[in-house]
DNA sequence: GGGATCAATCGAGAAACGTCGATGAACTCA
DNA sequence: TGAGTTCATCGACGTTTCTCGATTGATCCC
């Protein structure tokens, strides 16, 4: 330990993420670490328009509460938007949220260049 | 159902991502999906040199085993690598593997803009 | 109102995750 | 060689995740 201090210690240099933002940083990728909910929003992305529920069901080999289990996961991470037309429920990616979660990543790997 | 053909249904446009990229993308966010993960991450690129055990554990309120835990996760994800110097493990961060992800995202809002 | 459809929620079960203390393996140094 | 240090792995345990079928709530249409 004390032996570290002296061979290993690279006492990290700025201030750390606060701890909020790891949290929500946490929160958003997660949402992204599931590969249905990755073809989920490929192919809500691929669609121009807003999708209903039996479409994306559609495209997934997954009982029906399954897929809208993974809904509202993504609904809950703010990676997706839902609004109500009539009988169905549209589905619809925010791209606030994936730009935020791009944004930290392109941070990360700028960080990791400069030090390179 | 039938109905939702002529209300709702909006088909794809273009190819679906492969599922094997799916999947990879998927372990890979994964990896990125809990906050001790992104602390260390964070912790890691913040110090300009590759980081031992112990400072990453100096760090982090979790016990030994479960800092070695974290740590195989995100090796296993390609997240990072590691390197025995005698004594110690050094770990760095894989700016590659970060590229990956952070350009995967960018294709998505990219996709999402366009469509906008 | 009554039937039909779309989708969320509930209940349950299996699997994975996150955490810990204890053990074991690899290495250093006296 | 042997003691000490660093870190991975093991065993265990509670929690969360992922999945399903069944039920419930909302909405539309006749």
């Amino acid at each position: 330990m004390d032996e570290c201090t002296l061979a290993c210690c690279n006492p990290a240099d700025g201030e750390p993420l606060a701890p909020e933002v790891v949290v929500d940083l946490a929160v958003g990728f997660k949402a992204l670490g599931d590969p249905h909910r990755v073809a989920v929003i490929d192919l809500l992305l691929r669609a121009a328009e807003p999708v209903c529920v039996v479409d994306i069901e559609r495209h997934l080999p997954l009982a029906q509460s399954t897929v809208s289990y993974h809904l509202k996961f993504l609904v809950d991470a703010g990676v997706l938007d839902r609004e109500r037309r009539g009988r169905w429920m549209y589905y619809t990616v925010r791209p606030e949220r994936l730009d935020q979660l791009q944004e930290a990543l392109a941070g990360f790997v700028e960080t990791s260049r400069v030090h390179a």
